[in-house]
DNA sequence: ATAATAACCAACCGCTCGGTATGTTGCAAG
DNA sequence: CTTGCAACATACCGAGCGGTTGGTTATTAT
């Protein structure tokens, strides 16, 4: 990797821990600036504004990771356990900071996408997304499944407990309030079953 | 109500109006003055800080608004009804300022939990306050429903749940994509009846 | 050897913010 | 009649912000 490319990747990668914990508003140049050690001008020579550093934030790191973290549970044998697996793992692999901080997604979401349009329009690009995983993955085990299931409403209904669950431990800084949502959560998935 | 009284409230009533629209942070002084025709002065006769005046805003107008809004169907002669009909009255009553805007506290809750104790600590206190509401609710008719069901947790989930999908409409600008998780939601919900 | 370009730096700019210090007004008590 | 305080208004401050401008290197092509 080029010199060039390697400052990039740095920015993307302090730029979008600083956004996790202080959220993009609050973030400030200056901080991102001295966490890698470079001036203002080389930040502008790679990005031609804050925005536009967030965006490439969201694109290149967050959506990627989230993805794929998503993607192994849903394309497991049986999605149904994978996921509650999947978030099970979550609330005992949980850190510290990742209950204060809360998902670097939801944040991001909850402060840009009415205030702005590109913000948005990429959260709601990667919701979708997110959402037909989990739609494919219910379908592909359709014949196990409770009849006249709606899929999508099932996708959208977990990823909206789980996004509030999330909010519910970040704002009580508790830990095992998410955990008992979460398994509360699970009880449901689980009574998809037939 | 004396004139000093007057001021205030009307202070109180567009700063709540103000943050619900644009977050606590976001929200300028200049902004409240301005709509208010008053000086700063004013405010700051009847405030010490912002964030007092945030402060107030919380307890006196979004606490005592949330709480009243939530007793009713849950002192209803069957709370399972009552909040399943409150749910899809909701979907339906939802104006289009509300699908952006979302639950101001949800909102203050996102986004100065943990950033100020001062605001986490009244989140925390109504949260547990409207988690006892549900609670009590389902204990008084908990002879009619399913067996070992672990009625805190039942709460943190509904409650999880409903900020799950009212975020997700508000970053999706969607308000069919609220209907379907609630609908989900009162499904999981008359589930809890025997 | 020179010219050009990529990659960066340092200094500065205008603006808005929350907050403060001081000035003004009207009414009510003595 | 005046003194005093409640209830404001006006003007200002320092800090921090995102962004711009005008250099400065080091490398590469000619």
């Amino acid at each position: 990797m080029s010199d060039a490319e390697q400052t990039r990747q740095n920015i993307l990668t302090v730029a979008a821990d600083e956004i996790h914990h202080h959220g993009f508003k609050a973030t400030s140049l200056s901080s991102i600036l001295n966490r890698c050690e470079i001036s203002k001008g080389a930040l502008y020579y790679h990005f031609t504004s804050k925005i536009e550093l967030g965006y490439a934030v969201f694109e290149e790191i967050y959506t990627p990771m989230f993805l794929s973290v998503w993607q192994t549970p849903l394309t497991d044998e049986d999605p149904i356990e994978g996921l509650c697996k999947f978030l099970t793992a979550m609330t005992d692999e949980m850190s510290c900071s990742e209950v204060v901080c809360g998902c670097p997604l939801n944040n991001l979401c909850e402060e840009m996408a009415n205030v702005d349009e590109g913000f948005r329009l990429r959260i709601l690009c990667m919701q979708e997304q997110l959402n037909q995983l989990i739609v494919d993955a219910l379908e592909r085990v359709s014949e196990d499944l409770r009849d006249n299931l709606a899929f999508s409403q099932v996708g959208y209904f977990i990823v909206a407990t789980l996004n509030g669950a999330t909010s519910l431990s970040k704002s009580s800084r508790n830990k095992e309030l998410f955990q008992q949502v979460i398994a509360e959560l699970c009880l449901y998935i689980r009574a998809l079953k037939k």
